[in-house]
RNA sequence: GCUGGAGUGGUGGAAUGGCAUACACGUCGGUCUCAAAAACCGAUGGGCUAACGUCCGUGUGGGUUCAACUCCCACCUCCAGCACCA
């Protein structure tokens, strides 16, 4: 039996279409699409997870093109970051050198895949004329004041012997090598995301058409919250002491207060009491507290600090306490506490037997006295306990007392947000260097546009122990000041690596322009993306810097749109007997050996057919197997036209069309697959003819590109299959001479008819129940109603 | 705890109010063959039945409807993300 031959075909398309530069985009007269997968981390071998989320990219765009769209789709890396520089070690090598070694190794990869890219509009983030436009955009902040240095505590991994953003932290862990993270005091670089929250978080009503679950886990990370800040202050000093609160109709019930074991003023609070040394003492513990906290179960540690602070709205004086589960990052980084109301605070008030006061009566549930209460009352209810507030409702009291204590001046209404500044500075080699320089006499100094870049040197003594390796190379760090010349000294940490993702979509629109980071009127065509794809890993860092960066360009003017991603679908993950595959688990299929062993074309049919995109795929060597034999199958119909298709086939094929159109538009391939597997079941029971056949390949040509390709060539056809066009159904050739009408009596199916397809509902409802086939069921019944769904069923219900 | 998903044959999955299990995998049977493989054709949810059939069946319990995998209410289980966020 004839197999076809895949090697050949596939080397033979691949090499063509690159000569042909066949997906080169180039801005003209039709509609644009944008079509994009998320670039890779050139590690130099592609894995099934890239195979898949290139596959689903590639069938997309190719579809588009069929259907006379002007695609861009292209292709590049995501090449700075901190494995090549523990690879240079391990190797012996240069990040550098081993970098690109491994761009030249995906690329080949990538290509035996036969993805359609535009290989002329490749980045590399490493490349001078790539990272020059991550200095000249972080200048741009500079001036807008939207970078900025402080010292402040952050996050550290001491494995990777460098920090990180908030965003890089998972429960609490390194997000790339899972160590606990630390805290220490650095200055560092930020740029203020915050300045863009509110837009960030509107203009999500855009973002229609992304998973519900990204725009949930975006819209918790920026974490908005309103309520009020409250000023309580100390009883002997009359120092004042801010709480945050979303729940101000609880304060005639606040009964202590806790600062975090970090806040500032704490150490002013306790000086020369009584408390002061064993205060300080958890203070300086608390570090190694949250620390453990990450791998445990958070405790209620805390302490009392031997002041107390007056509660603005009854002069009541209550105890100060600092406590771990006072974070210093939110909020102002001390709470009044409601033991009654609060849960946490309910748990820490019994621990530490603190007074308690009931100050919202539940309804519906008979009020308890304090001493009973087996859990803090959260829920809504009626305020008593508090003055003139009493006997309000508490939703209503909330918003009353708020106004009520800005207008004493003892409060002020807020809006709070959970989301930080990001902190951009990294102790590595392998990244862009920030564009700064520090003088003597003039302090922080910006590098001048015109000197960038602000070159990476070629070498550097790194050794991943930790340290700032830029800061060894002499040459790199001393330099004189732009300003007045003098002596002055390189900033030696680099860029976060999400700082080069977070607009290379915007440089593929014109990744060779020389005065900007792209160009304007390239970007106004080519942007948005329509359709971006990636793994859900990126819904917040990836996807939230882009979007903040996007409107940092729009406010720069140089772009039109507000959000840079109009379509979002995030890929499954490829399994592998139930796990994912990772080389520690010893699970990994090599894309690489299955195309040796099977073709691309096979790969890219079991991946698309196995699965929806959005779900997990599970690796199943059988169906890798199945859908080979399908390609085999549609193959050998080549061998087999005949002269003219039946009528029944040309129905068949213009009902395939519709669905394939249909699912394909919606990424439903698995089901477009499978319509086409149903209509080549039906070409081996009654024959194709030619023209038959043209249309299954043109369905087929995205999903297996180079099988079609060969096949289109081979039935006659001069140019190539994907300057052809996508099949169009014909609505009369799906209409039926004659129907199946499905007849229930009582909802179930008790009998079928074949009708004309132009009956009318009385005389079906005559001719259901004439049905001999419903004698036994209807006889000596009343029949009660008749229901027609018409050209589907009949449902006759009798009592 | 909060958020977002999922739960259907032996397996991956299909069906968004109208014949549950399309398509594929696997299994079984047949054709071809000396034989095997490949290929092609057919069967394949469970119970009862010699058979025509018939009853049951989409995580659980209720509800709406002539009709529910699908809509509503309550719950269970699993997966993922966030989490002492005041």
């Amino acid at each position: 039996m004839e197999q076809y031959d895949f090697l050949e075909i596939e080397k033979k398309w691949q090499r063509e279409w690159e000569e042909n530069n066949s997906f080169r985009a180039e801005r003209d007269s039709r509609r644009k699409f944008y079509c994009l997968e998320m670039f890779p981390y050139p590690s130099g071998k592609i894995h099934m997870g890239h195979v898949r989320n290139y596959t689903i990219g590639d069938v997309y765009s190719r579809y588009k093109t069929l259907c006379g769209y002007n695609v861009l789709h292209p292709m590049g890396f995501d090449a700075f970051g901190q494995p090549a520089e523990n690879a240079a070690i391990k190797n012996n090598t240069k990040p550098g050198t081993w970098t690109y070694k491994c761009i030249a190794e995906m690329r080949s990869e990538l290509r035996k895949m036969g993805f359609a890219y535009d290989w002329r509009r490749e980045v590399a983030t490493c490349d001078n004329d790539y990272y020059r436009w991550n200095q000249w955009i972080f200048l741009k902040m500079l001036e807008k004041g939207l970078a900025y240095k402080k010292a402040s505590p952050v996050n550290w991994c001491p494995s990777c012997a460098t920090t990180l953003a908030n965003e890089e932290v998972i429960n609490g862990g390194c997000w790339r090598c899972h160590s606990a993270v630390e805290q220490r005091q650095l200055e560092q670089w930020y740029l203020k995301i915050t300045r863009y929250q509110e837009r960030l978080l509107e203009d999500m009503g855009q973002l229609e058409h992304w998973p519900s679950k990204v725009k949930a886990m975006q819209e918790n990370w920026l974490g908005r919250s309103e309520g009020v800040e409250i000023y309580f202050s100390e009883e002997e000093s009359g120092r004042r002491i801010t709480v945050f609160t979303t729940r101000p109709d609880t304060i005639f019930g606040a009964t202590y207060l806790v600062m975090a074991p970090e806040h500032p003023l704490l150490p002013e609070i306790i000086k020369g009491r009584p408390e002061e040394l064993k205060v300080k003492e958890f203070i300086s513990g608390a570090a190694g507290r949250r620390k453990a906290a990450l791998l445990s179960e958070p405790g209620k540690e805390g302490v009392f600090t031997g002041a107390y602070a007056v509660n603005p709205v009854n002069a009541e004086a209550v105890p100060i306490w600092t406590a771990d589960y006072v974070l210093t990052g939110y909020g102002t980084g001390a709470v009044m506490a409601v033991p009654t109301h609060d849960q946490r605070d309910f748990l820490f008030a019994k621990e530490h037997s603190l007074a308690m006061r009931a100050v919202i009566r539940p309804v519906n549930i008979s009020p308890q006295p304090e001493e009973n209460m087996a859990e803090a009352h959260e829920g809504e209810g009626v305020l008593v306990n508090s003055g003139c507030f009493d006997g309000l409702a508490n939703e209503e009291a909330k918003k009353k007392i708020a106004v009520w204590m800005e207008k004493e001046g003892t409060g002020k209404i807020v809006t709070c947000w959970r989301l930080r500044d990001w902190l951009i500075s990294r102790q590595r080699y392998w990244g862009t260097p920030i564009p700064v320089v520090y003088c003597q006499d003039c302090g922080i100094v910006a590098v001048p546009y015109e000197q960038l870049p602000v070159k990476l040197p070629a070498d550097a003594p790194f050794t991943g122990e930790g340290g700032s390796p830029l800061g060894k190379v002499e040459e790199f760090v001393n330099t004189c000041c732009p300003n007045c010349g003098k002596k002055a000294r390189r900033e030696t940490d680099t860029m976060a690596t999400f700082f080069d993702s977070s607009w290379y979509f915007l440089r593929y629109c014109s990744p060779k322009e020389e005065a900007f980071p792209f160009d304007r009127e390239e970007a106004a065509y080519w942007m948005p993306v329509d359709q971006y794809i990636g793994g859900i890993e990126h819904a917040i860092l990836h996807l939230l810097y882009s979007r903040f960066f996007t409107k940092f360009f729009n406010d720069l003017g140089m772009l039109e749109l507000k959000e840079p991603f109009s379509c979002l679908l995030t890929q499954g993950m490829v399994l592998k007997d139930g796990e994912v595959m990772s080389k520690s688990k010893g699970n990994i299929v090599d894309p690489d050996s299955i195309i040796r062993k099977y073709g691309a074309d096979t790969l890219r049919l079991f991946i698309l057919f196995a699965a929806p995109p959005e779900t997990e795929l599970e690796w199943d060597d059988r169906g890798l197997e199945g859908a080979h034999r399908f390609l085999n199958r549609v193959w050998r119909i080549k061998d087999n036209l005949v002269p003219a298709a039946s009528a029944d086939l040309l129905r068949a094929m213009h009902r395939m069309i519709k669905k394939v159109t249909e699912e394909v538009e919606s990424f439903k391939f698995n089901t477009a697959i499978a319509a086409a597997m149903e209509f080549v079941n039906a070409v081996y029971q009654s024959g194709a003819d030619k023209e038959v056949y043209s249309v299954l390949l043109r369905l087929l040509a995205p999903f297996v590109p180079h099988f079609c390709e060969q096949l289109w060539q081979e039935i006659g056809n001069k140019e190539g299959i994907f300057l052809s066009d996508w099949p169009r159904y014909e609505p009369e050739m799906l209409k039926e001479s004659s129907l199946t009408i499905v007849v229930q009596v009582n909802s179930k199916v008790r009998s079928k008819l074949r009708v004309p397809a132009d009956i009318t509902e009385a005389e079906l409802k005559r001719l259901a129940q004439a049905d001999e086939h419903l004698e036994p069921w209807l006889a000596g019944k009343t029949v009660k109603k008749v229901v027609i769904v018409p050209g589907k069923l009949v449902n006759i219900v009798i009592q």
